[in-house]
RNA sequence: GCGCCCAUGGCUCAAUUGGAUAGAGCAACAGAUUUCUAAUCUGUGGGUUGCAGGUUCGAGUCCUGCUGGGCGCGCCA
């Protein structure tokens, strides 16, 4: 049961007004107050405790309410009945939407020929447990991996390997796509050092980035010897993208479709703009002015073409959302993105608008925060790159071996990654995924506190009790400690919570609900024995019907975010 | 220059979107296991919420100014 909402509609309808019901910051005021008779006070200029006054006896009167008291400056503090809360406590069910949306959901966007790397840590933990969020709501979500594929990056990565192979066919003018090209192949690894290189050179050698250039236009036009080669490496990229996502534990993509697909719809789009006059010469770009005479911001243009006619980033963005609404439909189109980019996407919109291709109230941006390291700028290695996903992950997973070992436990290959997984992820999403914070690798692999790790700890141990009980979870109408009432609360402040973190979209609010949680659990799981001969059967079975709701509960959050609970550990 | 964001114990973060005595974790110290997993639990110390005003019953939260920081501002994505 939605308890809070439950308590809300039933004095609402009492008082014949709506009043503002909260949870108060400390327990001991209550399980509920209202604040309406301060409200009320202020627009009738009377005494709120007067009016307090008023209103209680009304509130007292509600069968679930076992006390209602007048306190500060008028509050009203309501606590429920014990036996109420037992009673109607319950695993949440998904509440699904009245009306369901379909959400096309953009977020992940790795790029071909770079390996993942703590830039996409973000995007893809809290991209995915956004998803699942709206799945839990009961709306249909499309996601889409729009990936890095098309722009001046391949053409890099295609002239290394010319630079490194210059002999092989692809290069070569009489170049024939009916031959056989098996022996043409890069591994993963050694594909993904390309980029790195290539752009180091680029840097102080201006006839090599020229080439890129031309190399990036030549792909773009079709060259047969370019295309050929980019299809070779693209599927080793892309499977190594699947590979570091389903370590994570993150749902499969429903599209791996980047801005080579977007760049089809290219021509479409300038057809639009053209009949709209959207489209005009700037030094030799043709772009788009988004600017109102209401800006006090700078607002730059967006550039559909660039000076060498080449098709930018805006351009396949602006195709993209055309391509999504010729296919998908959806009612609206969420990009989660480093916040950095929220220009880029208020220009994005903007377009979308002028062109009529999509309604602006239905797109938007989440910008989140950048990680950073404990100097307060971006996350770095120490040779000074951007953090391979997958050596952060092999950090973690070393931890959790490690900390098996002096624990003197044994625990499977499939359980220390799921612990190090989850010590990665859980760090990430207990934070506003707005702000910034800093990445610290020794508080992400402690596993004490308010980590991952402490979640899944605490679902074990209440499976093993689960487990090992032979007696069958049942519930007796009989005393109630405070621990198993403070947990029962919690369990119960589920619906209310999910509802806030899916329209703040705010992936920290189910890390900290189910770590809350956990910590409400552990105390109970202290204070309260079960399996042991000196405590009675019907305290037993409550205590265990109360064991296997909060189980439950924490599996549905866990779910949320990802998490694999192991068997044991 | 213009615009956006941020500033909370030693450190990392919360604070129900204006509510009551600003809460957690880490670190420090003191305890708890003949008992369902000690990756746990209980307790102690630690705060003029950057500074100065203002709005009101009530401000970490809203407004103004200042100080200090981060980010963005047409041919990278």
């Amino acid at each position: 049961m939605n308890l809070y909402k439950y308590v809300s509609d039933a004095i609402n309808e009492k008082l014949g007004f709506v009043a503002n019901l909260e949870t108060p910051r400390n327990r001991e005021f209550g399980d509920f107050s209202t604040n309406a008779a301060m409200v009320g006070a202020k627009l009738a200029h009377k005494n709120p405790r007067e009016l307090a006054a008023e209103i209680l006896p009304k509130i007292q009167e509600l069968d679930f309410v076992s006390s209602a008291e007048i306190a500060g400056p008028g509050f009203i503090n309501i606590k429920i009945k014990d036996d109420f809360i037992l009673k109607n406590a319950s695993v949440p069910q998904p509440q699904k939407a009245t009306v369901p949306l379909v959400v096309d959901m953009d977020y992940g966007a790795y790029n071909v020929a770079k390996s993942l790397h703590i830039g996409h840590l973000r995007t893809s933990i809290v991209g995915d447990t956004l998803n699942r969020i709206f799945r839990f709501m009961g709306h249909k979500t499309i996601s889409y991996n729009h990936m890095g594929d098309w722009g001046r990056s391949m053409g890099m990565v295609i002239a290394w390997i010319k630079r490194i192979h210059p002999d092989w066919p692809f290069f070569q003018d009489d170049f024939d796509a009916g031959m056989d090209l098996s022996k043409y192949t890069f591994t993963a690894s050694e594909l993904n050092t390309f980029y790195p290189q290539a752009s180091a050179l680029a840097r102080q050698d201006e006839s090599f980035m020229e080439e890129a250039q031309i190399i990036t236009a030549g792909l773009q036009r079709g060259n047969k010897g370019y295309n050929a080669l980019y299809n070779i490496f693209m599927p080793i990229s892309l499977k190594c993208m699947h590979d570091t996502i389903e370590k994570l534990n993150i749902l499969p993509f429903d599209n791996d479709l980047g801005e080579k697909h977007a760049a089809l719809y290219v021509g479409e789009v300038e057809k639009i703009l053209r009949a709209k006059n959207l489209l005009q010469q700037s030094d030799g770009a043709e772009i788009i002015s988004v600017k109102k005479d209401t800006d006090t911001a700078p607002m730059p243009p967006m550039m559909f073409y660039n000076s060498r006619g080449a098709t930018t980033y805006d351009a396949t963005d602006i195709a993209a959302v055309y391509y999504r609404k010729l296919n998908d439909n959806p009612n609206k189109i969420i990009y989660l993105t480093d916040s950095r980019q929220s220009l880029h996407f208020e220009q994005l919109f903007r377009v979308a608008e002028l062109a009529g291709l999509f309604d602006v109230k239905n797109l938007e941006h989440i910008g989140y925060g950048t990680i950073n390291g404990a100097d307060g700028k971006p996350f770095k290695t120490r040779s000074g790159n951007a953090a391979d996903l997958d050596d952060i992950i092999q950090v973690a997973i070393d931890a959790v071996r490690s900390r098996v070992a002096s624990n003197n436990k044994q625990l499977d290959n499939d359980t220390i990654n799921n612990i190090a997984i989850a010590a990665l992820k859980f760090n990430d999403l207990m934070h506003d995924l707005r702000s910034d914070y800093i990445f610290d690798p020794e508080s992400v692999t402690s596993f004490e506190g308010r980590t991952g790790p402490y979640v899944l700890y605490t679902a074990v141990r209440l499976n093993s009790v689960l487990n090992r009980s032979t007696i069958t979870p049942q519930l007796n109408n009989i005393e109630i400690s405070v621990d198993e009432r403070n947990l029962l609360m919690a369990i119960m402040d589920f619906d209310k919570m999910i509802q806030s973190a899916y329209e703040n979209r705010a992936t920290d609010m189910i890390a900290n609900y189910a770590y809350n949680l956990c910590q409400l659990i552990n105390a109970f799981y202290h204070t309260c024995p079960i399996l042991r001969d000196d405590i009675d059967i019907k305290t037993q079975q409550n205590r265990l019907y109360i064991t296997k709701l909060a189980r439950d509960t924490l599996v549905v959050a866990t779910d949320l975010m990802g998490l694999k609970i192991p068997a044991k550990m």
